[in-house]
DNA sequence: GCTGGCACTCCTCGCCCCCGAGTGCCAATG
DNA sequence: CATTGGCACTCGGGGGCGAGGAGTGCCAGC
């Protein structure tokens, strides 16, 4: 009973300070939430749950605000997924709906989460490695030059020129490019180094270095550290947090130009198909430890190709974002699946 | 030699607060200059540029700042292009040179351009309307579905996903692909329309309507209100003018979030060689009012295909932005031309 | 264990006043 | 007539001060 309304004041601080944006007193607190006792015993509670470090206090004298332990055990105990209604739903879905390419996808996605959320929105190409090969084209851009098409089953198309160490004619390109497709067809991009492995050998020795060149730069586009792309968006609405950025947005908005740190982000994240939250410090970016993250995988069926998140003050409505999350991470999925 | 004398004041004025960030008075102004004059002759001066509507003070007692017009005269009458540094040409050209395919020469452009300037960088892909199909790709999705890729002769790599009415087979995909290829190659995208024209009909009347299928998100891709893309980086570097910015950082923030916006912003300075400058009210954008933007247009020879600039605060360090967009303008020119 | 009461803390806000940078004007000068 | 030194004036910024009030911790009583 006791520790059942303990956990209920932290919840309602919570509630309070997320939405207030102001450390909350044990006097609004009884008047805005029927906790049935009077201030002083929840001026008690309150001094608990700062022993246990779930609250703080700016200042003697002021009300408390959630630390990030404090959070941590409202997401983890107090606040379940807050349930999107079906009208949202639908707009979600019409939405996303009317995209005509998977650049198109992603970047609706974006906007829509970081709409729906208020927050910077992050979404994660679906991964190049988890994908099979659809289909593979050489274009001839000169005497040594090519470019290099890979078409994945997840929609992705990707492009990279190749220096070809000798001429090559329009007839042997035409070859090996048709050799490649037989060959890479369907097959997932972490194997494509066996399959196309002998590929080189079956051409004339004049031929070969141009092959291997051409298979080396497809191997390279389908390196796991190198292929993956995050698209951001919402930055604006850190804009509005300025007072918890206080003077430094400008890390903030620099870590979330990093491919690099975005990669890590959601990395942690995007394991799972529950949405995983990481709040101030235990964000693994240092320059994001004053903000927490909402993510989560999505994937077709069980494989997870990709992450999708949110990032914003620690002081976020974590149910609503949770569910925003979710909401887009189904979709996607579902949008990857009908492919 | 008065009106030099005023002109140098102007400039002055400008330099000092650019550098400073704070209202220039007389005094500092004769001192760090070697103007030649005492500050009382200054001091008319300053009250006769104001009078001209070149600066003015934030209030009374205080130094005077430019204004809008006054960054204007700067600009056309007192600033060369600071040239750049050859080790500066070296370092764009070498870290432009290390670039894969478009993609990765467009973020890398305007990852350069904002760590040079320090400010927000746009780059815009070049224009399909101004390029030519290099190759075409289909790649059947499904019975029904069909991936669409268009390459165009600037590296431009665009996919779109087509619904076609009636299941179609591979041979037959096989037979529109290679039609539509001999059809296009080499033909600029503005002139598509009439190339396809008659395509449609020399198909078997149960194939005709995919065929259109295609042929219209063919179109539809290049229409040049739908396939315009611009790129956008260093956003962090606006965070440092919070001064300027005062309380609202955020319409800036989301104006540039909008691809509309970028575009129109753009459009005004893309259509010439020279660096074009557009200061404060003298943009287009409502929003961005508060700001300057200094861009060019680059391309392949003489015909301009996209645009390339920078957006920051109209305190702004026009000579040093308009050598980094100019020199940047320049390699991506070349870069273009290369292919 | 809960409650009302109470003394205490200390932040916030408004007020005032001083300081000084910077100005405009004026009379003198070459 | 442009330039200059001198001078009175303006006004924003910052520091100090004090009242107000929200919120706390503690205690004694039930």
């Amino acid at each position: 009973m006791l520790e059942d309304r303990r956990l209920a004041v932290l919840r309602a601080i919570v509630e309070d300070y997320v939405s207030t944006n102001e450390p909350v007193g044990s006097k609004a607190l009884v008047e805005r939430h029927r906790l049935g006792v009077s201030s002083a015993t929840i001026r008690n509670d309150m001094a608990a749950l700062e022993d246990e470090g779930y609250i703080a206090q700016p200042h003697t004298s002021a009300g408390r605000i959630p630390t990030d332990l404090g959070y941590r055990a409202f997401v983890d105990r107090l606040s379940g997924v807050k349930p999107m209604s079906s009208a949202e739903r639908r707009a979600i879905s019409s939405f996303l709906a009317g995209a005509v390419d998977l650049d198109d996808v992603m970047s609706r996605s974006v906007r829509l989460l970081a709409q729906i959320t208020r927050q910077v929105a992050l979404v994660q190409y679906p991964s190049l490695v988890q994908s099979a090969i659809l289909h593979l084209e050489i274009v001839r851009l000169g005497e040594t030059r090519a470019l290099l098409v890979l078409i994945a089953d997840t929609g992705r198309v990707e492009q990279r020129v190749v220096d070809l160490p000798v001429a090559v004619g329009d007839d042997d390109i035409g070859r090996i490019r048709s050799r490649l497709l037989s060959a890479t067809a369907g097959v997932t991009c972490s194997e494509l180094g066996p399959a196309v492995e002998s590929v080189p050998s079956e051409f004339d020795a004049s031929l070969r270095p141009s092959v291997a060149a051409i298979i080396a730069t497809l191997l390279e586009t389908t390196l796991d550290t190198e292929e993956q792309r995050i698209v951001l968006g919402g930055t604006a609405n850190l804009a509005r947090y300025r007072d918890v950025f206080s003077a430094n947005l400008e890390p903030v908005l620099e870590a979330l130009e990093e491919q690099v740190v975005l990669l890590r982000l959601l990395g942690e994240v995007s394991a799972a198909t529950q949405v995983t939250v990481m709040i101030g410090h235990e964000n693994p970016v240092e320059d994001l430890q004053g903000t927490s993250l909402v993510g989560t995988g999505y994937g077709r069926g069980e494989s997870l190709v990709a992450g999708v998140g949110v990032v914003g003050p620690t002081r976020m409505d974590y149910p609503g974002a949770m569910a925003a999350v979710s909401a887009v991470a189904q979709y996607l999925s579902r949008i990857l699946d009908e492919n």
